[in-house]
DNA sequence: GTCTATATTAAGATAGAC
DNA sequence: GTCTATCTTAATATAGAC
């Protein structure tokens, strides 16, 4: 039965195929955006033809979807973020990363610029994004602020937000200027802020 | 001698209609990039056709960059930023009334995020940008740091660089979820970043 | 599955009338 | 100065052979 001979024939599109693809994809977007992209520069790189690429997706939105979906997996903490201190380190570890893998905050900061537009493909889904990973951020702060971690007359949605805004924005910067050094600047804030918020029982905590 | 019937006729190319697809130029750059911008959609705003807009600028390149030149200098400082409080007070300022003209913003955003691709047209005009802008923000700091404002173990260069990411990943956020509100955040890290390195005389000054 | 060939659409740019 | 008409190019997508 590994091979049913009737009912519709399955082609298996190999996933090894597919994954290269996306590979490439990925690449792509994040060098030229999805407005810059063109499905041939992505064939290129695969070697195959430009139809060929489109046998794997059917379109060059649905390739869009499909790596908009990886990257979202990509991202994903291997565990819920339950304290600040995981919180942190996890942004932290993301911008560290990103220095070693520049295509994934490439493609994140290019991606997320062009949706602004409301008529752009992934319009929906970086609104959404951002909404998750802002929450995912504000519930271990206001845990942390319940629990006497953190001073409670923080405002922990603006906290959230600038710490976000900062590790982007500084990752915009080091993409035009490698000179930036964003983790320099990164730890900077947290220092600061952390030396400003947290209530600690043993000072000097990060 | 106002209008010489000698030499090469002169077409005024009416520094009004220049200034109206300008207008409407920036609007169109800002909404949807260089790349997903179209010199249609631009004609049609100034209530032109493709070839009218052209006649006044050449080619959709020559477009772009009179626009960034006009935003260069829209973003000017009135005056030399001296002390790190006029610094201060006018990026924040900047930021305000980014809220209210988010053109503006959404112009620096989508352009500088599509021109991280080297071969993007505008690529050299934000590398170049971005470097203006950092040193005039790390000159006040290290004046402030010789002449004792500043506490003298800071990273000057560190800290431009954090306070304006910051800023800029902060409009990227707002420009998706309006609900993130940017001079809260902004100002959260003005304060903190005061209290932690500022020396002043008076306290309680940002 | 992958190719070549082609249909279709949209873009920037040019030519020439008015 | 502005228009219409057209050239040229490049893109996505489809059709059909192998």
């Amino acid at each position: 039965m590994s091979t049913p001979t009737t009912g519709q024939r399955q082609y298996a599109k190999t996933p090894g195929q597919r994954a290269r693809i996306l590979d490439a994809a990925m690449a792509v977007f994040a060098r030229r955006g999805e407005r810059g992209a063109s499905l041939r520069e992505i064939a290129e790189r695969v070697g195959m033809s430009q139809a060929g690429v489109l046998h794997h997706f059917g379109s060059k939105n649905a390739l869009l979807l499909a790596v908009l979906d990886r990257f979202d997996q990509e991202d994903q903490p291997g565990h819920p973020l339950l304290t600040i201190d995981e919180s942190v380190a996890f942004v932290r570890e993301e911008l560290v990363q990103g220095l070693q893998r520049p295509g994934l905050f490439q493609l994140q900061i290019t991606l997320a610029a062009e949706s602004i537009d409301p008529a752009h493909p992934a319009h929906d889904f970086f609104v959404d994004r951002y909404r998750r990973v802002t929450s995912q951020f504000v519930e271990p702060l206001d845990a942390a602020a319940a629990s006497g971690g953190l001073r409670d007359d923080v405002d922990t949605t603006a906290l959230a937000h600038l710490v976000m805004g900062a590790m982007e924005g500084l990752q915009l910067h080091h993409a035009l200027n490698p000179e930036v050094d964003t983790v320099a600047s990164f730890d900077l804030l947290l220092d600061v802020l952390a030396e400003a918020f947290i209530v600690s029982s043993t000072p000097d905590q990060v």
